[in-house]
DNA sequence: TTTATTTACGAAACCGGTTTCGTAGATTTA
DNA sequence: TAAATCTACGAAACCGGTTTCGTAAATAAA
């Protein structure tokens, strides 16, 4: 199949390719005729621009990054679909990079991007990021950055964030409420500026409960479920096990179900669980579980808004940030015995 | 920040940007010294070549495109790791694309990519594709397609499928061994050769243990939740249940348990379940969840490694379907009562 | 009627690498 | 020593749109 281009458009039309350029950027300069005349033709020989030569000569790709730590996770994947539909209206297309959790990984992606291959980049770091540097320079070279959920909080860029501190404080206070008064926390990592923010509305509830925040029970997860796995069942076999766990990740879900079955504990008889969640089995789980559920589907739609107004050159409030409420799901994993 | 180019470097280096260009490519007619003196140039520089330049000279973009349905489930994100992980070694990037399950969205999709955006394509139909003039489209392009899962049999494409009749078949056959009598199955849509598929399998196991495979126990779900909640809520209030139920798709394992909750029935006692899914809680489900467990990240892989074989026009055998075998895991949502 | 302006279009430069082709100088072969 | 070949590099064409600039013809203003 023969492709044409503009050039054998123009030819067929007796124009010149600038005229017929123009013709389909719908410039002023072209007759509302000839308009016409191109447009039909264009269709019948199913012209499609070249989005290289478009990209090269107008700097843009109409390309957006996302870089993510996995997709196999309801929240990021939810965040996807938010973002596709923001960004999907506006013609652009979206490239996902995945860390694996890796600083590494996502240091060698964002180099990448150096020679223009995105016009944006929306980004939620992985567990291993404390430092920005790799963002800095990519922003350096005007490429612009948005961060959801996972941020680097020092970076002066815009962030789509849900109120993580308030969160942590809710599902303790609710652990509280319920009856709980040894009341575990699991973290994400040590590093991740969310995981800490819940750590804190956490440890805000149990202060104003007069209650301890122990080391032994706030436990910094892994990456490996298996390591997770012994983590949490050591934390359940304490001598004064925790009668309530704030679970801050989904992937924990498992391992505290898992655990408690091993262990023969009744939830929430022996132990009530709230997880930072987005899974729609929660409401099939034996109990079913509580769940603080994040906005993942608003986060990733207003991080790519805010990313698409950048592009767009609007005005941009250096370092906005968004805030978007989780939402406290009760169910009967945290039910008053 | 100035953005440095190929001129850039050969001015800096006293050298014309044909010799950077090929020096930087290795090229055997440039001297070891100079391609030495060019590669700490370009080092020093942070020198990145344009990736639209190359790519409208070369005709190559590097950018594969992988269109889904959806990106919430956990066969397709799992396989999307897969296909990561083969596209990453080769320097390719991956772009995602979300049908939604709408035949509309999937032609408008690869109508964009006449523009040669992408090198090639990885999809997974739709459940509402049944005709592959879009896809024949493309191919006439010379842009390579590889269909994983869900594919349009006809097409003389290369496929990565599982072996979705014998696991139609194998799942059937496991509720008739646990002493089911009355299966039922849940298909995914009329028109997905994998649903078909599936359903034939069962079909053939009922008939070989002489059972009869009625029309009402034979449902097509749809893609909304509530809808499909009522289809098997009326599937489950005959006046002769089904005792077995095979479900052919992941998202049906929430209703179905949803259901049994409702109706009061127990699982298995009342009725026994096999689900086709990769969903990882299903050990922590009550009962935990028997499946038909697809290799997902395998078949990501693989389908990309087919593409990617043809991408660097490598002896491609035309049409070749490559079958990687499910697994049945066997919990208790099946144990003979 | 003459001048000014508008309309509609084409020639050519441009984006930034890649590749073809030509060639000066060095090296090898006859 | 002359001819043939090789080595290492540069000039320029090229990929395919986009945009600037120039201009003939048509129209409006003086």
């Amino acid at each position: 199949m023969k492709k044409v281009n503009i050039k054998a458009l123009a030819q067929e039309l007796n124009l010149s390719s600038s005229t017929v350029s123009k013709a389909l950027r719908d410039s002023y300069e072209i007759s509302a005729a000839t308009k016409q005349r191109v447009l039909e033709m264009a269709a019948r020989l199913q012209y499609t621009p070249n989005a290289y030569a478009s990209s090269l000569r107008g700097k843009k790709s109409k390309n957006i990054a996302v870089i993510i730590p996995e997709v196999a996770d309801s929240f990021f994947s939810l965040a996807i679909n938010g973002i596709e539909a923001a960004v999907k209206a506006k013609g652009y297309h979206v490239l996902i990079y995945l860390t694996h959790e890796s600083f590494a990984a996502e240091s060698a992606i964002m180099k990448e991007f150096y020679s223009g291959r995105v016009d944006g980049v929306l980004m939620s770091v992985s567990r291993e990021t404390t430092d920005g540097q790799h963002i800095r320079q990519l922003m350096a070279q005007d490429i612009p950055v948005v961060f959801f959920d996972r941020a680097l909080e020092e970076l002066p860029v815009a962030k789509v964030l849900t109120d993580d501190y308030h969160s942590g404080y809710t599902a303790a206070r609710h652990l509280i409420q319920n009856g709980c008064r040894r009341i575990a926390f699991l973290g994400m990592s040590e590093t991740l500026s969310i995981s800490h923010h819940r750590r804190a509305g956490y440890q805000h509830a149990l202060q104003e409960y007069g209650l301890a925040a122990t080391r032994k029970n706030m436990i910094s997860c892994t990456a490996d479920p298996a390591v997770n796995y012994k983590l949490v069942k050591k934390l359940l076999q304490q001598a004064t096990p925790p009668d309530g766990i704030v679970a801050s990740m989904e992937k924990l879900t498992t391992t505290v179900y898992q655990v408690c079955q091993a262990l023969q504990l009744r939830m929430p008889a022996d132990v009530k669980l709230v997880c930072f969640s987005n899974l729609e089995i929660a409401t099939i789980l034996q109990p079913s579980l509580t769940t603080i559920t994040q906005p993942a589907f608003e986060m990733g739609k207003t991080a790519a808004e805010l990313l698409l107004r950048q592009l767009e050159k609007k005005p941009v409030r250096q370092a906005e940030a968004v805030v978007i409420p989780s939402e406290l799901v009760i169910r009967d994993s945290t039910k008053k015995s």
